[in-house]
DNA sequence: AATGAATGAGTGTTCATTCAT
DNA sequence: AATGAATGAACACTCATTCAT
């Protein structure tokens, strides 16, 4: 039998890495990789330089790390939603759409795409892994929710190769403008209506219904 | 027949800085900032690294010069074309898009928004700089290009302070696409059917016309 | 018997400032701050030449450390042992003399002089430094020395904003002689006679009996 | 018969050389060899840098060629005023200060000394030269104005291997006070003072009447 | 004779990585 | 497990030197 009183530095062994993770995700995204400091990192996280090795065996494993470690739960939802999900086309859309933001867009993983944007060049497999597992699957996702609108009836016929990528890319560059330091940024407290603009504008280009 | 011994340099006063600009536009783009080595640039360059700093004072000047040279074709030529439009906003919607694309998209200049999204943290005042050059002044022309299709009847109403962004949008991924070296790549070829795609869907959510 | 496998690095935060400060003022004094590399000082120190980098922010911050810490104890004795002194003007002097010589000109400290006035147009700040802090404090221990002994009245009178820094001169050069690299170099052994024939011409100059 | 009306560039040709001579000097005696540019020499001297080659093989040659051309004034005069000298050893010792002073001291090769020390632990076989034909050659005349005075009987008897230099030092040493750049600065309405005091205290030293 | 664009070896500085404690 | 002093490879930048013009 354990002693139920848990001492805290034995519950930071499980922690760590999860701080440290989003201390390097904050750095890496702010300033990109090669201009990322460990040092900034370890300080960021309150631990020193070298406990970063105790958990990441390089620079690149770190990154590797929070790429992997930030997508887990990134796509798993949305593919439930739409599965389960029996409404119209455009409840689907908005539901999507709202669930993604509120979990991924509102949150420090909206920093991903920028990251990877900006570093796929330098780490080509980490690119790929993130083109498998983010990418790819994010895009059949929404091909899926098309597929099922078509089907339906209230979704016009559209190219399933092409669409999802062009319907998505506002949702993405709004991810990556929260993250730009300032170009093309956008005040926090109108990102509802920018959500707002880009949903009305996005059914009216799919939607079967004239509106 | 030219001669075979190649000089151990040339006299180049003149063509120099926009080779080294376009060399290291490239390699900005490729890498990132900080990750790019002033010696490739130079070898890329046809020079030797000491041969930079003839003409730019910093790996930070470069940078700027990198940006600022580069957009000063960027936008004065889309402006122009709105302004002596007469047809209708569909017409002019396509070809705004497509004299863009062929202009820049086309071009190496379509690096530049990927390199701005990265670089703009460690850059504050180049950021600034680009915000009030090209976003800005990108963002006003499409307004303008809407307030116009408003007025005339062949658009929709729409709020101006936000639309513009988001109908841009997919236009910025498809640049950023380009330089994303693997994620997201579009194959060069297809790229016509993605221009085709994004501007049909565009133009299904702003004119006034049921399609 | 102690370990033969000298272990990579040692802690040593607290003596290693001043081995660095050390090794830097034999370089600094032997070839000149910039032509003294710091690949070369750290290997005399037996560190590398990132360590150098712990303790010092940049070769000029080390240069003025090196001046800035050398000081400290060379003006201080000197001072008490005027102030407490109760004999005549010519055993004061020979007093004075000796005790610096022992003190400053028969160790390293006795390259300061050559140092300074080297590298003192390239460093404004750390010149205004040494000249208050070395330089005017000395000249004010020496005119004070005097004027004890014209007061007294064995030492005749005369201008005490001068004759100082002439009194003192030839210990001055006599410092600077032991660093110039044969140019005017006195033998080790010579150094003695040196400093009587210095001794007996200077009181010779300044003391009321006739000798 | 060559045209009477010599343009001016024909003799500049010969003169070119003496300009970079005293701007060269001018920089090595102000920043130390190391640190001073040839960009800045040549700038100095009205050429461009690639002139400068056409005359000196080298930096080191520059700086060579600076301190050999200097030093040829340098001794001689003295030489033969001593020779000639017919009065007291005082009027005679007058006159050789004030005028070395005046032919050297006055102008810029009182930078010389500054130089030599300076450089001669880089310089080795420069410093030899140096140290044969000005060092050995000053001490050398001195003594010989020492000899003369023992010899008539006006000059107290001491040892001519090491007074000469002891006297030397303060006048050596105003001549690094001219160019140390604020350390020691002398006023330069002042140095007559300084001369007087510094040739009246050596009197008194050497002089075999009581004052 | 004179220029100045070009070179590239050399050095100051940074920072990911290691390891004794 | 955690630290932080030490390392050294890497890179930005400088400047003496060269050479086509």
């Amino acid at each position: 039998m354990t002693c139920p009183f848990k001492p805290r530095w034995e519950r930071r062994k499980d922690a760590r890495p999860q701080e440290l993770l989003d201390a390097a995700l904050d750095h890496f995204v702010a300033r990109g990789f090669a201009a990322t400091r460990l040092d900034d990192v370890a300080k960021s996280a309150g631990v020193s330089k070298g406990t970063l090795y105790l958990y990441f065996s390089s620079k690149e494993e770190l990154l590797k790390a929070v790429v992997r470690e930030s997508i887990v739960p990134l796509i798993g939802q949305a593919e439930s939603v739409i599965e389960q999900f029996e409404g119209s086309s455009e409840e689907l859309f908005r539901l999507v759409i709202h669930t993604w933001w509120d979990n991924v867009g509102a949150s420090k993983l909206s920093g991903l795409p920028k990251l990877m944007m900006a570093e796929a060049g330098n780490f080509p497999d980490l690119a790929r892994f993130y083109q498998e597992e983010v990418v790819d699957r994010g895009e059949r996702l929404v091909a899926t929710m098309l597929k099922r609108g078509i089907d339906r009836g209230d979704i016009l016929p559209m190219d399933l190769t092409i669409a999802p990528r062009i319907l998505i890319a506002p949702m993405i560059m709004m991810m990556i403008w929260k993250h730009s330091n300032g170009v093309c940024a956008v005040e926090e407290e109108k990102l509802p209506e920018y959500l707002q603009c880009y949903i009305d504008m996005s059914l009216r280009s799919i939607l079967a219904s004239a509106k």
